[in-house]
DNA sequence: GGCGCGCCTGTTAACGTTCACAGAGCAAAG
DNA sequence: CTTTGCTCTGTGAACGTTAACAGGCGCGCC
């Protein structure tokens, strides 16, 4: 696909332009000046209660609608907010950007958003670029990856910047992440509860902090609980994954308890135990994480860590406003860093030993 | 390099603004007019192949970027697309929106996103005003409501709308959407040579089209055959209802095959088989909708009809923008409605009886 | 040589809004 | 009565870009 201009050569001309009322029109109508249009607007508070109410009449018969380009021009500011997305067709990440744009709605920003996807360095910039050419008056990053944290460091200082998901542990950018560790020490702990000698990880992309924050996190509770540490193979986050990593395990007599980094992952294992004839969690207590709407439906139902990928979004929100409304010097700075903490829910795939 | 402005000595400093550079300060630099530099930008033929060498170099070491809040006030278009987004949280709206997202960056446009939390005509007029105030050059519905439809046709008739998703037959708008009669005929054509008397049906919710089409092609394709037409209950589209639908029908000896009008429906409905003691596919057999990319993995792997929601959104952006770009008078109208075909997958979640 | 006709470039005027300033009217204070 | 100050309103000038037009230059043609 390429330009869908034809080139500015000849005149396209083909396109006439109805002329839309703007405020001029409404000031002619109300008898006043096109400035108290602008004033009544933007809510000015000296302007007549009574010439108020002529210009709105104005307006509405009119119908008038304010050009906010032209807004835009001059006050620099598009009410508009970017946000830079990843595999947004992952539950997750579709709810984070759920929760940020409708947020976004109720403190009137409008929201653009701009795919990337690939992480790397180049294709994110490319992403900021082109939001900052819109003039967003800030971005939110869905970036569970530290390259995008380093990259948002790179934009130009006026434009604020906020990341989502992935690891908190960058400084480059304010970060609103969910603590994986403790997640996932609340998982693993659960099943070392319940007697097993030790859990086994189906785990997810090395490469993706999540996925690393979670196996740190059970390593971290075996090690302290003096329980042996199994290796770890790294997939992708679909059941595809969980599937193959479930089929190795399944033939290990060992293997007695499996915390899986998502729910999907765990989805894969389930059905790989079910095929080699384990039962779950007679046999096999299996543990996941996200706690996806159906994740209580799986055969059986999973035991799961809770996460609120919504309130993730409304929280990054709130803070890249934050950020954006506080005067370097005179107030305080807001958080640099926001945690959320999930919860275990237990269901019936984790039993004792 | 005094500031432009007068920075009396009260002002505080936090509110100046740094000037960006423009098309001015390219054009000094580069020797020539502002008008030279914007034909450059807008690959205008009439430049000489040095002079422009040497506008872009210019740019370059000044890093500028244009001002696209300007360029929209004069030439009345954003190069940005409006979509009214519904239920993102889906898998199947978060892929169109990716799917539309990505083909609308290769087609040079930036996305902005509108929510609506319901389908009523209010919210959505709402969020056309919305797009509308920030200048979109045209809207996609993800639309599965025909309430949708007929709000969009109130939309200011300069604005060019498209559907995606939902039913393709409403007039009020252009639409894409997948055949669903035909991928419902598709699973109960599969279940009834399987050799299975009827097939019964676990339901959408009623007002969705897609769910309304599917049953329809259920029907038809029952009558056809001359087999018998049990009863439907509707539910969300989540395991959910599926397992409440799947309960009262593992009760009956009848139902030997089961025709979901989603896979997350399918889902509950193996859940609830499962916990009847059932067999499947050996004493009942599943079929759903969608091949969402876990569906491989439920126990056991689902058969169910393939729709491909990101091409489904390419397809949508397509339509828009030839739509958009379609003098009325001259050229040929471009097709009100595409409608693609979805395909069975069969694993092994249907058998014989 | 004069003329017309392409190329290439520059000058000026939009686009629709907000900002800065000025000024009219009126009330309270000196 | 003048002065001061506050409320309300209007005038002009930005903001940074593209559109419209004008003009200089070189070239080919009569």
């Amino acid at each position: 696909m390429a330009s869908r201009k034809p080139a500015a050569d000849g005149v396209p001309a083909a396109t006439v332009r109805p002329r839309l009322t703007v405020m001029r029109d409404v000031a002619k109508l109300a008898g006043v000046s096109h400035q108290t249009v602008s004033r009544v607007l933007n809510n000015h508070p000296n302007v007549r209660a009574e010439t108020r109410e002529r210009v709105l009449d104005a307006m509405r018969s009119l119908n008038y609608r304010r050009n906010l380009a032209a807004r835009t021009l001059v006050t620099r500011q598009s009410d508009t907010l970017g946000i830079i997305g990843f595999e947004t067709t992952l539950f997750g990440p579709a709810s984070m950007l759920y929760g940020i744009e409708s947020a976004a709605r109720d403190a009137g920003y409008m929201v653009s958003i701009a795919s990337v996807r690939d992480l790397d360095r180049r294709q994110v910039l490319e992403a900021v670029d082109r939001l900052t050419q819109h003039s967003v008056d800030g971005v939110i990053a869905i970036a569970p990856k530290q390259s995008v944290t380093h990259a948002l460091a790179q934009a130009p200082p006026s434009l604020q910047c906020v990341a989502v998901g992935g690891s908190g542990e960058s400084d480059a950018a304010p970060t609103v992440s969910i603590d994986n560790a403790a997640g996932a020490r609340l998982a693993t702990q659960h099943l070392l509860d319940l007697g097993h000698a030790t859990v086994h990880h189906a785990a997810g992309p090395a490469d993706w902090p999540e996925s690393a924050e979670r196996i740190e996190g059970w390593r971290r509770t075996l090690y302290a609980a003096g329980a042996v540490v199994p290796r770890v193979e790294h997939g992708w986050w679909d059941a595809e994954s969980g599937y193959a990593q479930g089929r190795a395990m399944a033939d290990d007599p060992n293997v007695t308890a499996i915390f899986c980094s998502n729910d999907r992952i765990a989805l894969g294992v389930l059905r790989a135990l079910h095929e080699a004839g384990k039962r779950v969690p007679q046999d096999v207590s299996v543990v996941g994480f996200d706690d996806m709407p159906d994740s209580g439906f799986f055969v059986p139902p999973l035991t799961t860590v809770h996460q609120d990928f919504g309130e993730l979004g409304r929280r990054s929100l709130a803070l890249l406003l934050e950020h954006m409304t506080t005067a370097p010097a005179t107030d305080p700075p807001p958080p640099h860093r926001v945690l959320l903490t999930p919860e275990l829910v237990i269901r019936t795939s984790s039993g004792p030993r």
